[in-house]
DNA sequence: AACGGCAGAGTTGTGCACAACCTGCGAAGG
DNA sequence: CCTTCGCAGGTTGTGCACAACTCTGCCGTT
């Protein structure tokens, strides 16, 4: 059975965004629908079906004769992006969280795992990946599917300007505190506070702002 | 000087999601490409571009070999909608609300007036319009750009239904509430309290889910 | 030397033809 | 009468050619 069209568009949507937030594709950054369809073995009609997306959500900027721009996050709209982000991070405890499962004690196992390995062996990108991973993880405990849209465009809208200032940042420091995330996360989960869990999510976004923009 | 491109689309987008909500284009309706394109005097190429965008809003479905559907909103997904916009309402007064010029205050006055004419003479489709030029509205109140359009994309993708129940509620007695809502903005915005306004903006956003899905 | 303009290459936007697909109808066969 | 098959018509998805546009570099003029 052939590849399904909306399921095609979503997974060059989502490799597209995975490269812009992980920097392969940093802003400012040129790309050819032409090369992208090359690339993708397609024609340039469904590259451009996803670099509308993109661009509809703020992450791509198409200029007519001049090529498709990978956008910017000035610190005034970081600044609000984050602290909207954690309003909402803090609503997935209050509206229709969802009931925790073993199933979801054990991804948690997992992350926990996993950023541990990162602390004994710390790396910017794989931490990227994780925090997006863990991110994703985050928007299952919500049953609240409008919030759950909302918070996963906001986090990919600015996701990329962490990598962009790690080189300011103390990388080891980063993976504790992130570890710590994890931890006090699974400890509010166990106890069967979703809330809790929520304000340990807030807690951590406002920490990570301050961090990405002193002096704000 | 032509139109340019993203001026067109911006034109098409904005005119198809104001005949979804008017309901010009009901829940079900079959959408055809073709008769758009002749209607808007284009192709169908940036007819799809306008069209993408609103299914990726979620308002309408294309389904390959059929045709371009619009969506039809159920209760569960109505209700956690709107838990989702009456905090963000209140998140307006409280981030980055905008300092309240004249300007507003002037505008405020036009609604009043568009208010009271229209409890003089009810009107379902010329309410609903109002309704959504007062949500416009509204969202000049804060500076905050990711909540203005995060709230934006979340009340258009419900405002539909308030048309669609209209016959079951009482329309007189809606445009009253209106009226109230407008008066009591005013009110808090003249007294130099955005944050006021924005507690008036929730609780009116609460009572019509009540009326709109008792039992709930 | 500085400036203007022109041509060329490269890019996105548009239009059109066709492929892939779904639906409904009608006729043939049971 | 009922079922099933096939076909015709209409729809969205894809590919391609060209239009519209921008930038760069070069050349001629001043």
């Amino acid at each position: 059975m052939a590849e399904d069209s909306r399921a095609r568009l979503d997974r060059l949507y989502r490799e597209m965004r995975q490269r812009i937030c992980l920097l392969d594709w940093p802003p400012g950054a040129r790309l050819s629908e032409t090369e992208l369809a090359a690339e993708f073995g397609t024609s340039r009609t469904p590259i451009r079906r996803a670099l509308a997306r993109l661009e509809d959500e703020g992450l791509l900027q198409s200029l007519h004769g001049v090529g498709t721009l990978v956008t910017d996050v000035d610190r005034e709209e970081m600044a609000r992006t984050y602290a909207l982000r954690m309003e909402l991070a803090e609503l997935v405890g209050r509206l229709s969280p969802a009931p925790v499962t073993p199933a979801i004690l054990a991804r948690l196992d997992g992350f926990r795992d996993r950023a541990e390995r990162l602390t004994l062996q710390p790396d910017a990108r794989h931490f990227a990946q994780l925090n997006m991973d863990f991110f994703d993880f985050g928007l299952s405990l919500t049953e609240n599917a409008a919030l759950r849209e909302t918070s996963e465009r906001l986090y990919y809208r600015t996701a990329r300007i962490w990598l962009q200032q790690i080189a300011a940042l103390d990388l080891a420091e980063e993976c504790d505190t992130f570890r710590a995330e994890v931890d006090e996360t699974a400890r509010a989960l166990r106890a069967g506070d979703p809330m809790a869990a929520a304000l340990v999510r807030r807690a951590h976004i406002s920490m990570s702002a301050r961090r990405l923009a002193p002096g704000d």
